[in-house]
RNA sequence: GCCCGGGUGGCGGAAUUGGUAGACGCAGCGGACUUAAAAUCCGCUGGCCAUUAUUGGCCGUGCCGGUUCGAGUCCGGCCCUGGGCACCA
């Protein structure tokens, strides 16, 4: 065995052997215990980042630890291939998107296998391949034909000059990216799936999620926003209460049907479209002006200060009559209604709501409180509990009866019904990009829209293509929309929109499970799905990870899964954050330093004094610690730390410096920690194996250090096995597996039975750290006597029998305060502890003449002695 | 404004069910080895005070209060900070 620990012998090296044994092929195994373990498949924006390199190492120690517990484990990777930055590359580099894509993948592929992570590459994929979209547009078609799919006008960012859709990341300070013109909006026909048909499903499965953290499934369950109430019709009238002559409704959703009585006018919002038949162009006009505004950097400015948003509104001349009271009031436009959610009108109530009181407030209307408010409740809308006041035949009763009440009469008099409302809207699937899967649909000017037939998939996008601009080559080219319509074969266009690429992330999981299938997903999916532990970052709580769930449960209804949920299980990693160093210029500039080329001054006791630039020796400013990022200059490429230190270091390093969903703070000499440890490691195993060969294990020949240094392995043996399989601690597993390292050193004794307790050790330690440290574990297996291959090596198991302890330290505590320890036997009772505790010197000097009041024992812990 | 996290040494973090606060690592200090440096090894390392064969005391987990024999952990009220949402009736 060489004495110095080299992994750039041993990575490649071990590589070959898994590759070589195609280890991390899976197949399906009907019977045995599965683990699919799935980590978010990534951008292929050109070179694996720290977050990559984190999401990756948590799925391969999760995997590689069930793979041990002797799991069928099935672990894939491949591209969410499809995007935006494709065709900004393809503008700044003249290259066709797919080109550049392609290149990619191929240089962070070889990152990956670099890294030495255990997938089947057999099942990978790019989104991008004709070969996997071809699925998604025949569910989508499929979807079409079920009711699930509809095309509606819809407002976009509209470019003027570059006469293109802008993405909102595209729009800067309400101006195009490129062209620098005021962005419009504009109204455009866009393709919907009904996620809201879902709604409710999505909501009620998010109470069996309990494998989820709260935080995501809280957000969803707010982005989702399910509110009760009731949905109920006004009459239009005159100041006098005189009904409109067409006999004109506005239908309003309300939660507070209690406080109707409240009401002391209504809104309509500016879109509405009973706007036109009621109001003067005038009065259109007015509001435009104030829509136009809205949604502008400045109202978002005073939101975030904590400010309410100015209440814009006006008078629209016409009268709502109040069916509780049959009183007329007024009706206004104000774009404080939305027209997108409920029914785009409200009655408002200002004793009962703050926006309605601000609204009431600015415009002078007036003010009825309808729930009585406790005594000392101040100025403002009140939206607690109390009986009801000013409502006739609602007086008296709480709001949750009164509500019932009210619903109730609103049936009872046919003008309205219960209803519940989502905040959740469809999911607009278009966009008006090139690097995209086509959305398969026809239009012919007889027959309308005609989805494009399945024999005739896929559509597919040419790649070899100009990309000069920002127009889409497939907008710019007349022959490669012109098609013939499939019911009457007469002229026809193809669609020339591209779908949105969360459509390929929302279903690739269950594709890995059917490599090759002639059908989108086959058989086996039902195998391996349930995903059993999803690994990804945060930032996907919301919109990926509600696709994700939307479309489990379409293939669900389509009979492709059998399962209500796509993941059991879900892990996000919190972020990777490095420390920033900066220097402002003359000119009011900021220029950022990346941490290296920064040397960090410390004083006498480590703390940070400042920083110098290496290359010219002169300060920087030390900032605040945040997210690595570009425009930060505080990212660290993980190539150069893998090619400096080993895949295994920077592996071992990015489990240790923190738990997996807490931010990872980069530290390099945290990096060389890492690579020290592993250096030890490797002399130390060395050394033992050196030191000749062990003796046969004989627990009843073991003195007291080798019992005590073996209960020290198997305590553990244990504490890491719960930290890697339930806690997903893998940072205080470590620790763990160091401290015994740290025992094993300090216990030099070479004789036979040191040996054997020594062997057993090495040959633990080198099984628990080989989910993380999988290459040098794999080396230094088969030296210590492991048979086969370490990834197949069963996962050590605590002997309990030695964990048995003879003796305890007993703390013991006067009033609270730790005064001594006394050492009992295992087995002692209370009275035998009390009084150990009690005649301890420290205690008895702290008890001095004071009377015991009383004595807590904790067995095998403490004693806490009262005075 | 609403919702969800977090606040513990010089730093990253540990303390899992209310029971020894600071594991493990980094940085720092002292020493060994070395011509020297690197690497490696050993020791010390929350603050203050007393005592030095020794050890002991006081303070200490953002702030204020409470529950408890006992609180980093539970409860009430604040402060700071990170993230999410955006007038959703």
């Amino acid at each position: 065995m060489e004495d110095l620990y080299k992994p750039e012998d041993i990575e490649p090296r071990v590589q070959k052997y898994w590759d070589e044994h195609g280890f991390f092929r899976v197949a399906e195994s009907p019977g045995a215990d599965k683990f699919y373990c799935l980590s978010m498949l990534p951008y292929p924006s050109g070179a694996l980042h720290m977050g990559h390199v984190r999401n990756y190492t948590i799925g391969d120690v999760i995997s590689r630890y069930q793979r041990m517990l002797g799991k069928k484990v099935l672990q894939p990777m491949g591209w969410d291939a499809f995007g935006l930055p494709a065709e900004n590359a393809a503008i700044k580099n003249q290259v066709p998107p797919a080109s550049w894509t392609y290149q990619n993948i191929d240089h962070m592929r070889m990152q990956l296998r670099r890294l030495g992570f255990a997938y089947d590459w057999s099942r990978e994929f790019a989104t991008c391949d004709p070969q996997y979209y071809r699925w998604e547009q025949q569910m989508f078609v499929r979807l079409y034909a079920k009711g699930l799919v509809y095309r509606k006008n819809a407002t976009v960012n509209w470019d003027p000059v570059d006469q293109t859709v802008l993405a909102n990341e595209q729009v800067i300070d309400g101006k195009g990216w490129r062209s620098g013109a005021p962005v419009q909006r504009k109204e455009i026909p866009q393709w919907f799936l009904k996620i809201t048909d879902y709604a409710q499903e999505l909501l009620d499965c998010l109470d069996e999620l309990d494998g989820w953290p709260d935080s995501v499934k809280t957000m969803q369950r707010n982005w989702i926003g399910r509110s009760e109430g009731a949905e109920f019709a006004l009459s239009v009238c005159d100041e006098n209460g005189t009904l409109h002559a067409d006999n004109l409704q506005v239908q309003v959703f309300t939660t507070r049907p209690d406080t109707s009585f409240g009401m002391t006018y209504a809104v309509l919002a500016p879109e509405h479209p009973l706007v036109a038949r009621i109001t003067t162009k005038a009065q259109r006009e007015q509001v435009e002006s104030f829509v136009v505004h809205a949604a502008q950097e400045e109202d978002i400015e005073r939101m975030a200060e904590g400010g309410a948003l100015e209440k814009r509104g006006v008078f629209t001349g016409a009268y709502l009559l109040n069916p509780f009271n049959r009183k007329p009031v007024p009706l206004f436009l104000a774009d404080y209604v939305l027209m997108s959610y409920g029914t785009g009108a409200i009655m408002a109530v200002p004793g009962q709501d703050q926006r309605d009181w601000d609204f009431a407030s600015a415009h002078g209307l007036p003010i009825v409180r309808t729930v009585q408010p406790p005594d000392d409740f101040g100025d403002g809308p009140y939206l607690g509990d109390g009986p009801a006041i000013n409502s006739e035949w609602l007086n008296g009763l709480e709001v949750d009866a009164a509500k019932e009440k009210a619903i109730q009469w609103i049936e009872e008099q046919g003008i309205g019904v219960r209803k519940i409302n989502f905040r959740l809207r469809d999911w607009g699937v278009s966009r008006q990009r090139y690097w995209g899967c086509p959305i398969p649909m026809i239009y012919c000017e007889t027959c309308g829209e005609v989805p494009v037939p399945e024999e005739d998939l896929p559509v597919v996008l040419p790649e070899d293509v100009e990309f000069m601009g920002v127009q889409s080559p497939i907008k710019a080219d007349p022959q490669w929309r012109k098609t013939s319509c499939p019911r009457c074969q007469g002229p026809a266009e193809r669609e020339t929109d591209t779908f949105d690429t969360f459509m390929e992330s929302s279903w690739y999981y269950a594709r890995y499970c059917s490599p090759g299938a002639d059908s989108q997903i086959d058989e086996r999916a039902n195998y391996w799905l349930p995903v059993d532990q999803y690994i990804g970052g945060i930032e996907h709580a919301i919109l990926h990870l509600m696709y994700f769930r939307f479309y489990h449960k379409v293939m669900r209804d389509l009979g492709m899964v059998r399962s209500d949920e796509p993941a059991t299980r879900l892990l996000c990693q919190g972020m990777v954050v490095a420390e920033t160093y900066y220097r402002d210029e003359a000119d009011g500039s900021r220029v950022y330093f990346n941490p290296t080329e920064v040397e960090v001054e410390r004083d006498t006791q480590g703390g940070i004094t400042g920083a110098v630039l290496i290359a010219d020796g002169k300060p920087v400013t030390v900032g605040p610690v945040e997210k690595m990022s570009k425009s930060r200059n505080n990212g660290v490429d993980p190539q150069s730390l893998i090619d400096r230190y080993g895949a295994d270091t920077v592996r071992l390093f990015t489990m240790f410096a923190s738990p997996p969903d807490q931010s990872l703070e980069w530290s390099e000499s945290g990096v060389e920690g890492a690579a020290r440890f592993l250096r030890k490691l490797w002399r130390n195993v060395s050394e033992h194996l050196q030191a000749g060969s062990p003796a046969k294990l004989d627990l009843q020949a073991l003195n007291d250090k080798q019992r005590a240094l073996r209960r020290k392995l198997h305590e553990t043996i244990a504490k890491v096995g719960d930290d890697v399989g339930r806690r997903y601690t893998f940072n205080t597993a470590i620790a763990a597996i160091m401290e015994l390292q740290n025992a094993l050193v300090r216990h030099p004794d070479k004789g036979p039975q040191d040996m054997a307790v020594a062997r057993e050790a090495w040959r633990a330690i080198v099984l628990m750290l080989a989910p993380m440290v999988p290459h040098v574990a794999e080396d230094l297996w088969p030296r210590l006597g492991g048979e086969g291959a370490v990834v197949d090596a069963p996962w050590p198991q605590a002997d309990e029998s030695a964990l048995l302890k003879s003796t305890v330290e007993i703390v013991v505590q006067v009033n609270g305060k730790l005064r001594g320890r006394v050492t009992v036997d295992a087995d002692a009772d209370r009275e035998r502890v009390t009084e150990m505790a009690l005649a301890e010197e420290n205690v008895v000097r702290f008890i001095g003449e004071k009377p015991v009041r009383k004595v807590v024992v904790v067995p095998g812990r403490l004693v806490n002695v009262v005075v």
